[in-house]
DNA sequence: CTATTATTCAACTATTTGGTTGAATAAAGT
DNA sequence: ACTTTATTCAACCAAATAGTTGAATAATAG
C-alpha cells in the first residue's frame, strides 16, 4: 500500500489530472468527453487517464467502443488517511469537515456501495 | 494556492521525502542528521530538502553553520483540505480520525501556535 | 464492405527529476 | 592561519514525464 502512495500523490500532482477527477465527481464520462474542454490532444488525455487508473484513482470500463471512466475512491481515501495520520495538521478544522459532510449529504449518491 | 498543490503533491510523491517528513515529526533536525540513515549522498538529500521547502512542507533556518529543518504544517494542511473537500471519500473512517486525535493528544505539542 | 467514431499505440521531442561526484562556500574549532 | 564540519553548487547522467503527430485497432452505423 505504501508504494501506491508514490503513484497516488504523483497522479494528484498534475493539475490536468486533478481537473479530470473533479469532472468525474459530477458523473462518469467517456474519454472523448473528458478530453473536450482541455487544450490538449486526445492521446495526452488518454495517457493522463492511464496514470489515474494505475494510481487507482479511477476505474475504466469499456462498453462497446466507449471507455467509461469513473472515480475509484479507495486511493484518494488512502492518501487522505496518510495525511491525516501524519498528524501535523492544525488543531483540526471542524468547519471544513462539517462542510464536507454536508456536501456528501447533498450529493446523496445512489451507488453508496 | 492551487498552483502550490502541484508542488505539494509532487513533493509528497517521493518516499524519501515522505520519510524525511516523518523523521521531522519527532524533532527538528540538521541536514547532515537527516541524511545519515539514507543510502544516498548528502547533496541528494539537500535537493530533497529544497523540494520540500519549495512546497512549503518544511522551513529551513540557518544557525551558524548548521541549517535546521522543521515541519511547516500549512502545506500539508492545504493538501488535507483539498482531498477532504474533494468529497469522494468512503463514508468517513471515524476510527482513524479518532486515532489521529488520540495521537495528537499524546504528542501534546508545546508549540500549538 | 466501407465509413465513422472512440481510443490507444508507437515513435519522437523537450523538460523535469533524482541521482552522482568534485569543487566551492561558510562557519567553527584549534 | 589551518583544519574540520556543514551545506550547497555545478556539471553531468539516466530515467521518467508530458506533450506531439500519425498510424493502428475496435466497434458501430450505413
Amino acid at each position: 500500500m505504501a508504494h501506491k502512495l508514490n503513484q497516488i500523490f504523483s497522479a494528484l500532482a498534475d493539475p490536468t489530472r486533478r481537473d479530470i477527477l473533479m469532472m468525474l465527481l459530477e458523473d462518469d464520462m467517456a474519454v472523448t468527453d473528458i478530453a473536450e474542454p482541455f487544450d490538449m490532444s486526445l492521446a495526452a488525455i488518454s495517457k493522463h487517464l492511464i496514470v489515474l487508473s494505475n494510481a487507482g484513482l479511477i476505474l475504466q470500463e469499456r462498453r462497446g467502443r466507449v471507455k467509461w471512466c469513473k472515480l475509484d475512491t479507495e486511493s484518494m481515501h488512502a492518501a487522505f488517511i496518510w495525511i491525516q495520520s501524519f498528524g501535523q495538521l492544525d488543531p483540526i478544522n471542524f468547519d471544513s469537515f462539517e462542510e464536507f459532510l454536508k456536501k456528501e449529504k447533498l450529493l446523496n449518491k445512489p451507488e453508496t456501495t
